[in-house]
RNA sequence: GUCCCCAUCGUCUAGCCUGGCCUAGGACAUUGCCCUUUCAAGGCAGUAACACGGGUUCAAAUCCCGUUGGGGACACCA
């Protein structure tokens, strides 16, 4: 069953399938989704949210999930684009079972479709060029009205069109059109409302609305689950889909994401692109939760992993209200990520934003569990892999770089001979053990007659050059007893000069 | 302008469908305290919301209508 299953998540892997009639049985009952963004720009997050949903929805029912490039824009597509929303949607490990399809491969297939409503009287040429329809369009939101086409062409039967005409749907001019929508439910469109949209230009290429609608069909997509902003789109598809006589999927709005001021996120908020939470250190499972989150929820519950989000995902719970996105909330689930993922895998992570930060050999010069173990050491402090860098520097290398306040503050004459008796009782113990040398440490302290900090804190600047760190016999335990030592050496040859 | 969607703490949300358990719960942020060798983390406590107005009902955050506010769509863009 589940080879099965898998099997008939691929088109081309289709004639492995054991029996026909079987193969037959899942494809019809399968749940295919797909996610469909246009390649004009970066994969931002809003869209990421949107394939999320989808990819949790075809995950959740053993269905399809299909990506399909939609760039039948020639003039604003981009190939820089699709690459790059390949590498978001790899980033957040949302893997996809078909495509990537194409929609300018599959240009004779529309065409195809579209003679098709031309055939059936479904569909009539428009010789009204660009700037006429323009030009009536502002008329009539000058006037007021409503800036749709008039229909003009409609009636005038054009069977042979000039070089210039494009293609147009004769769209129901009067009832209803009900969507029983999966997240907002019963939506009811007046067809009035509805004009004759051009389905092919005048360059023969086809338009967003009728491509979707052959695509959908043909790649017998089952739920189609995009953002709101394609609500107001989908009485205008409908029409189409039962035009060529394709089943109509069934429809799910997303809401929209918002910045904090509530007007639809974009740049002015702020990084929108995927890859740009990347760079700034986020984790791709905390973007992952962050983003289900927003909009979705299952009781008090916060964190996920991706088998529980796959296991507990439901349109139900999917709100109908836009969502602010909200920078904090997401910073904190990073931070949680940081703390609870198996640190290695954080190390992994982090060795590339290391050797960013000019650490290069540094890294390589180290073991990967010894890397892990600096994770450990400053993953509580950490809220994003570039905060991390700046906690970890003061550990590579053989000295520790002062910060010049900091030396000047603690590194002083008067605690000089202190730190010389704690180095020569370091010194003393052929091998580093935290409990020994901080009983030993203890003891010294009480000896002086001083407080913790008034020893410990020079000790921390002597050893990370910072006043500010983990626990200081977990630093040594991760810098290891000749370091501790030169490092210790190094700081009270500072402090004797002041 | 027309059409569509939406409305619980500052933010994400639970509760709404199937009215009473809600003197509205959780989380982020924020404030205070505790812990403490620093910085964090952690623990505890606090501030803070049913947009408004009408109904319906013994009873409404929950159902209905309206108002207001926000968002979206109205392209030979997607």
């Amino acid at each position: 069953m589940e080879a099965l299953l898998r099997c008939t998540r691929i088109f081309t892997a289709w004639y492995r399938c054991p029996s026909d009639s079987q193969r037959d049985h899942n494809v019809m009952s399968q749940v295919r989704v797909r996610f469909a963004p246009s390649p004009t720009g970066f994969l931002h997050i809003g869209g990421v949210r949107t394939a999320l949903f989808n990819w949790l929805f075809a995950r959740q029912q053993q269905g399809a999930f299909i990506l399909r490039i939609e760039d039948t824009d020639q003039s604003r597509s981009t190939d820089e684009s699709i690459q790059a929303i390949l590498e978001g949607m790899k980033w957040v490990g949302l893997d996809w079972d078909e495509g990537p399809y194409r929609q300018t491969e599959r240009m004779d297939l529309y065409r195809a479709h579209a003679m098709t409503l031309l055939e059936t009287g479904h569909a009539y040429w428009c010789v009204c060029t660009a700037e006429e329809l323009e030009a009536r369009r502002k008329d009539a939101e000058a006037k007021g009205l409503s800036p749709r086409y008039d229909g003009r062409c409609r009636q005038r039967g054009i069977t042979h069109p000039t070089e210039t005409a494009a293609l147009r749907f004769k769209a129901p001019q009067d009832g209803q059109i009900v969507v029983d929508d999966l997240i907002k439910g019963t939506i009811t469109f007046d067809n009035s409302a509805v004009d004759d949209l051009i389905i092919l230009r005048s360059n023969g290429y086809p338009t967003y609305n009728f491509s979707v609608v052959v695509d959908d069909a043909l790649m017998h997509i089952t739920h189609v689950v995009r953002g709101d902003d394609h609500l107001t789109n989908t009485p205008r598809q409908i029409p189409i889909f039962e035009a060529l006589g394709f089943p109509v999927p069934q429809f799910g709005h997303l809401p929209m994401i918002l910045g904090s001021d509530k007007a639809r996120l974009s740049k002015r908020h702020g990084a929108t692109s995927i890859m740009a939470y990347k760079d700034m250190g986020y984790l791709p499972e905390a973007m992952v939760n962050y983003l289900v989150r927003l909009g979705w929820s299952h009781g008090d519950q916060e964190l996920f992993t991706r088998q529980e989000l796959i296991d507990k995902f439901s349109w139900k719970s999917v709100q109908s209200s836009a969502a602010v996105f909200n920078p904090d909330k997401l910073l904190w689930i990073n931070a949680e990520y940081i703390k609870t993922s198996p640190p290695s895998s954080v190390a992994k992570a982090l060795v590339p934003l290391l050797e960013q930060a000019g650490l290069k050999q540094q890294v390589e010069a180290v073991s990967e569990e010894w890397l892990a173990q600096l994770v450990v050491l400053v993953k509580e402090r950490a809220k994003t892999l570039v905060d991390m860098v700046e906690w970890v520097r003061p550990y590579f290398g053989q000295v520790a770089q002062f910060e010049e306040e900091a030396a000047k503050k603690f590194l002083t004459p008067a605690i000089a001979p202190v730190l010389q008796k704690l180095l020569t009782r370091f010194e003393a113990f052929p091998s580093f053990s935290k409990q020994v040398w901080e009983e030993s440490f203890k003891k010294l302290v009480e000896e002086e007659g001083i407080k913790m900090g008034q020893l410990a804190q020079p000790v921390r600047v002597a050893l990370t050059g910072r006043t500010a760190s983990p626990g200081l016999f977990e630093v040594m335990e991760v810098l290891g007893r000749e370091r501790t030592l030169f490092r210790l050496r190094q700081g009270i040859e500072h402090a004797s000069i002041g």
